[in-house]
This record gives structure tokens, C-alpha cells and sequence, in this order.
DNA sequence: TCTCCCTTGTTGACACTGTCAACAGACCGT
DNA sequence: ACGGTCTGTTGACAGTGTCAACAAGGGAGA
């Protein structure tokens, strides 16, 4: 295989070690470091640390869309969004220190338009998924946006601890599923 | 009026700092001269900077509480319902940067016990107006969690930047009625 | 009153961080 | 051969969180 360009590489480290030690032990130096290099080479592909945050949230906004597009095509549409939703969850399970960074206000969206390009393009993705169901690209974008945020939403609510004791968040598959069938089974013209 | 305890008045000076000039100009030493003191005087209310924070998150979600609470009693179940949903949108707008750090993973909560008390509070207050609407105290518990979740998520999108191009999370207040709507009309059951 | 101790506050010090300027080598087209 | 761009390294500096040492105050008990 071709050798990896170093820039995605530093953003793979510093990746790994944001989930393997949280946030705060992404340092400049540290991932310079995990990459073999030396403290400053960073500053060679990023203007700056919150450049690298940016390409490290970025990155996985790709993930999540990539995720819930490998749905498998096969299931009819409607059993294929709730396999998509499900795949957002895990993805975001599966690496939520990156998850809540991307949403985290750290990142002013104004500087790094390229985070709002990763955004537009995992909703668009969803939002195909649900025009399969609808075939109504209106609605399928307002419901969109609803799941979207009903699953952010409960997903949140889990990873940052609040709701662990209380019921109902406790599983928040069966939620989503809830969630989900209130959202789609609502009025179209509204 | 009584003095202000000291350790209040740093609380509330960091969370003016935060409001005003971001969380990240939140520094011990620039907390400490904004209330008069000198750099290391927080430490004698405070273990660490991750505790001053947690105390910051936990004031502003005893403010969202009384939002919600202080929603007027005189009107019908159901648009009292509707005034809280919104108290609680417009009190996380009105301070963005703690709302965000309230969910923040920056804070873990199994540090910070009464950041989960203060959240559970808050919580139990949403499901004391949910179950004046249908006076059944599991559904009622099913029924806000899903609110809670729904507006959470609508507000973060909002708030982080995402979705403010997308059509449907531009008026977070359409939404969110449309969300409640769908969330109550939900069969009870399930 | 005097003494003891706890609380609150200050200051000096240290390691670590983000950031920049100065420097070194590799590569590449002319 | 040569100048320039790209990538990388190192030294330096201001800030930051954190801790230890010290000072001032006030209340409890003799």
C-alpha cells in the first residue's frame, strides 16, 4: 500500500489518543510525538491546535456518514433507516470523545468551514436515507433534521452521564425506536 | 442584602467570564482578579479547575430549573408545557457557553456527584409538568425523557453551528413544537 | 486576656502547554 | 549548479494549573 500522507496521519494519532486518554491529553507535543515526530512538526499541516481538533472532528463526521451509508441496501427502506440510526449510535459509542468534540462549541464553525462541509454532507446522507422511505425531499429533510436531533439528543444525554439512573434513558435503543416512530408516523403537511 | 458568600461570587464571576469571553478565558487567575483575589484563592473553595467548572455547570442547571418551574402555573397542562419547553430553550441561548459545558465530557460526572443531583433535580421538575398533562407517572418519565432528549438535540445542532443552512433546524421553535407533538401524541403503551 | 488552631488568602516556584522565530536538510524544476 | 519551496527540528517565551510555604484573622476554650 502507498505510505500515508503525514497530515493524516497526525490526525490518526492524536485521534487514537483523544479516545485512549481523553481530550486533554491531546497536546501538540504528545501527538507529535505518537507520530514519530517532533514537538513542532504539527504546525507544518495545521495553523493551529484547533486546526487539528477541527481535522480530527471532521474526520469523524466522514466516519458517521460512511457508517450509515454501509446500511445494508438490501433491507426495505424502512428497516434500513432504523439500521442507520443504529449504526450512528454505535459509531458514536464506539468513539465518543471524538463524537462530543464535534459538537463541542470549542470549535468556532465560522473558522473551519470544512467542519460544516463534513456536517451538510453526513445529514444530506441521511437525508437520502429517508427520502427512500417518504419520497418527498421536503419532508424527508424536516424529518431529518428531527431524528437527527431526537437521536443526538438521547445519545448526549447518555455519553455525558446525565440519565444513566433515569429510567427511560437507561436504553436508548428502545428510545431511538420510540423516537424515531413518533417522528415518521407525524402529520406530513406540518 | 446579606454579603455574598465568597465562593458564589466566584462561581459567578467565571460564569459572567465564560458568557462574555469564552470558556477557554476562564483561567484561574483571571477567575480569581475578576473577584477581587488573588490567583491561587480559588483553590481554598475549590479542589481543582474541572471543580470550578462543575460548580459553574451545576448553577446553570439549577437556573434551568427554575426556567422551567417559573412557567405559568395558571395556563392548561399542555401549554404549560409548551412556556417550559421554551424557558428552557431561551435560558440555554441566553448562556450558550454553560450550556454547552453542561454536557460537556470534559466533566466526568462520576466526580462531580452533585452535578448529577443538580441534573436529576432538574429532570424531576420536567416530569412533575409532563405528568400534570397525563397523570400517569411512568408515561410521564418515558414521555419528558424523550422531550428532554429532543430539545437537547434540536438546541445542540442549533447551537454548534450545524444546521443553522439546513432548512428545519433554522427555527429551532417550529421544531420543537413539531417534536413535543409527536412525542405526546406517542401510544401510550409502548 | 492569652493561646491555639482552623479558615482564608497571598506569593514563589515548577512542570507543562501553545506558539513563534531561526535554522537545517530534501526535493525539484530551470 | 542553483535558488526556492516543503518538511522537519530546536530554542525561546508567555501563560497555565498546581502545590508548598507563609501571613493574617477570628473564634473556642483556658
Amino acid at each position: 500500500m502507498g505510505e500515508e500522507p503525514t497530515r493524516d496521519r497526525i490526525v490518526r494519532v492524536a485521534t487514537d489518543l483523544a479516545e485512549s486518554d481523553g481530550l486533554s491529553a491531546v497536546t501538540l507535543r504528545a501527538v507529535g510525538s505518537a507520530a514519530g515526530l517532533s514537538r513542532g512538526a504539527p504546525y507544518r499541516h495545521f495553523r493551529d491546535k484547533s486546526d487539528l481538533l477541527a481535522a480530527i472532528a471532521e474526520q469523524g463526521l466522514a466516519r458517521i456518514r460512511r457508517a450509515i451509508l454501509n446500511s445494508d441496501p438490501s433491507l426495505d427502506p424502512g428497516q434500513r433507516l432504523s439500521a442507520a440510526l443504529s449504526a450512528y449510535v454505535a459509531t458514536a459509542r464506539a468513539e465518543p470523545v471524538v463524537y462530543t468534540l464535534i459538537f463541542s462549541a470549542d470549535l468556532a464553525t465560522d473558522h473551519h468551514p470544512e467542519l460544516v462541509s463534513a456536517g451538510l454532507d453526513a445529514y444530506n446522507t441521511f437525508v437520502d436515507l429517508v427520502d427512500e422511505l417518504l419520497h418527498d425531499r421536503d419532508a424527508s429533510r424536516s424529518a431529518a433534521s428531527k431524528l437527527w436531533a431526537a437521536t443526538h439528543g438521547a445519545l448526549t444525554l447518555s455519553l455525558a452521564g446525565h440519565g444513566t439512573k433515569e429510567k427511560g434513558l437507561d436504553d436508548i435503543d428502545a428510545l431511538l425506536r420510540e423516537l424515531a416512530l413518533a417522528v415518521l408516523a407525524m402529520p406530513r403537511g406540518t
